[in-house]
DNA sequence: CGCTAACGTGTTACCGCTAACATTAAAGCC
DNA sequence: GGCTTTAATGTTAGCGGTAACACGTTAGCG
């Protein structure tokens, strides 16, 4: 009556009443075993290889090889605690504003070993929250989310994230402290960049102005600039016509937007028109030239975004650079110094810059 | 002298030797213990709420609220082996072709509960194979890897993913069974489509062609339009001068390409040109008109894409519009259903379309 | 009324990996 | 030579869940 002890791993001669295989991908066990080690031994060689004797080392990296071991990263996140990933949330993967500031994000991240996982939230909260919830559940390293609207549950989500260790920063936005929820921002101030527009055109004689944002969904931050505008533009004694494009391709909104604005009759006067983004005003510029009319002289355009097509059209679009990869980069780069060095996050007010082209 | 049994989970006593602390955030174990029951019954209530007592599931209810609870991913899958979770390796993010692939892919997977992991390889093959190792480290459902190039070592992991019961497809390619990799491919014939390219050209009369493919890293879809469309033409029996734009922003590359292309003795014949993207096309539609040449009839010009931008610009451009987010649906419904309804892998065959505009 | 089936919940044993502590052997030291 | 260091590796106990099986109730049945 020999009683079997407690032994799973080698009990090779009773087969065991429970079933419950693996993947049929190596683990690191079959390493070891290959290589006549422990477990623990490969685990150290792969995370500091210096500490394993160069012998050992040696073969374990034939066993490596010949298993084509793949290390299983939710085991060892669910082991050590850390993730060395950071999960980014954008409004939207498709709008090349963000795109290059994922890959700022990206490019840093993987300097450091870090891996990155996207959600996009259509500029809608409710998806926001939802997506959110969704990258808690892989626990990544920090969170990077856009802009400070979030909805209530997102963001005592985020909160509860950043009391346990997860570091949270606000892209695309810049607030004083007491506006802020308590994330660090990198980015700039977006009611700022709408002052500055207004001032340009201003500055250029212009008393009749309109403002076009975009259709889509809550995009806090082009409203702002629109409140922006339209304060300075206010505070000096001009008067702006606000419009909401059409949604649809952002050309033809813009297009459709121009269109509108010339055909409405209290709009006869307006003579310098801004637009949320550089595709709207590159819509606008193009059904401007194609209705004969003389930009910048009849009509001033401007974007933002500094998107290539308009610095092609002619004349070239007038707009906002904003630093969009920097934005991407800087985030990085303060998340990697908050989870390695302890370094307390801060604001990172970015610049962004007016370049006048030949469009106002 | 009680024996204290082991159970590390009562232990309020006496301190545990061995410190190990989680992250602070709530576990199944907490929401379990507030709700009076254990954490497997939690747990099934999670994911099929209907298998626990109604009144159970109200006081689970209350204690999921209660403690802020969300699962821990990396934990469901080691002990589940299902990821839900799918991984997509495409050439680049910014790239609006694949923006609107990942679209597609997201949605489709969305919908089912299903997560994506999404990378970029910058049309780098190493690039490429160091992300299929990285992704596979996460143990996902499935994999999506755009076209049918890779690296040696990249092959041999997707093959042995595929073995080991995860499903991989090709996006954006489709080639005959002997010449594909094994793994399902959804997308259309590249070479085909320079084929088409080259006809359309040809039946406007034009004798001369050119060709300009895109400086980017190792583009092989856009290199095969362009095999096809040289091949095309040497069968009707014209002559066709291949160009590579240089690297930079890919209006700018357009515009030098057109310029390179006029400046060079050699071709001035050239009557037609076909570039390999949208963008590169509209800045060679651009520089045309600033060049005074009247588009199409002294140059008529082609792209590959259906960037909004080309149906804005006047002349239109002609172009070939590729599924883009079909690919992206598709593959996210063969995959599900392979992983769902064991339902096998086939080959997607989507069709394109030539769209003939202004400027040919 | 005893037996079985269905239901709801609990127990146990892992998934694959790593932190913390333990152990062994060789090296260094006075 | 006995003692402490140091280097290299091993042992144990989890991380937070879930699969498989077990079990106690209640319901259904002839």
């Amino acid at each position: 009556m020999s009683t079997i002890k407690k032994n799973p791993r080698l009990g090779t001669l009773a087969t065991p009443a429970r079933q419950r295989r693996g993947h049929g991908r190596a683990t690191l066990q079959d390493v070891a075993e290959q290589a006549g080690v422990t477990a623990i031994t490969v685990s150290r060689f792969l995370r500091a290889p210096a500490v394993v004797a160069p012998e050992t080392a040696q073969r374990i990296e034939a066993a490596l090889m010949a298993t084509g071991y793949v290390p299983n990263k939710q085991a060892g996140q669910l082991a050590s605690g850390h993730s060395r990933m950071v999960a980014a949330i954008i409004p939207s993967i498709a709008n090349s504003i963000f795109a290059e500031t994922v890959q700022g994000l990206s490019d840093g991240l993987q300097e450091a070993g870090y891996e990155l996982l996207l959600a996009s939230t259509g500029y809608s909260r409710e998806r926001e929250q939802a997506q959110v919830r969704a990258v808690l559940g892989w626990f990544p390293s920090a969170l990077v989310v856009t802009g400070r609207h979030h909805s209530a549950a997102a963001l005592t989500l985020l909160r509860a994230a950043q009391s346990a260790q997860t570091p949270v920063v606000e892209i695309w936005d810049q607030q004083p402290e007491e506006l802020s929820n308590g994330f660090a921002q990198v980015g700039f101030n977006h009611a700022d960049v709408g002052a500055a527009m207004a001032a340009h055109l201003l500055a250029r004689g212009h008393r009749q102005l309109a403002y076009v944002d975009s259709g889509v969904g809550e995009d806090f931050r082009a409203h702002e600039r629109g409140k922006g505008f339209i304060m300075a533009a206010e505070a000096a004694g001009v008067g702006v016509l606000h419009l909401t494009a059409q949604p649809g391709g952002a050309f033809d909104a813009g297009r459709r937007a121009l269109a509108g604005l010339l055909d409405a009759r209290d709009a006869k006067a307006v003579t310098a028109i801004a637009l949320a983004n550089d595709n709207l005003a590159c819509g606008a510029l193009l059904e401007a030239r194609e209705r004969g009319l003389d930009v910048p002289r009849q009509l001033a355009i401007m974007g933002f975004g500094d998107f290539e097509i308009g610095r092609q059209l002619r004349p070239a679009l007038s707009t906002i650079r904003p630093p969009r990869y920097d934005i991407g980069r800087r985030a990085a780069a303060l998340l990697l110094a908050a989870l390695e060095h302890g370094t307390p996050l801060t604001a990172q007010p970015l610049p962004w810059e007016l370049l006048s082209r030949g469009s106002t």
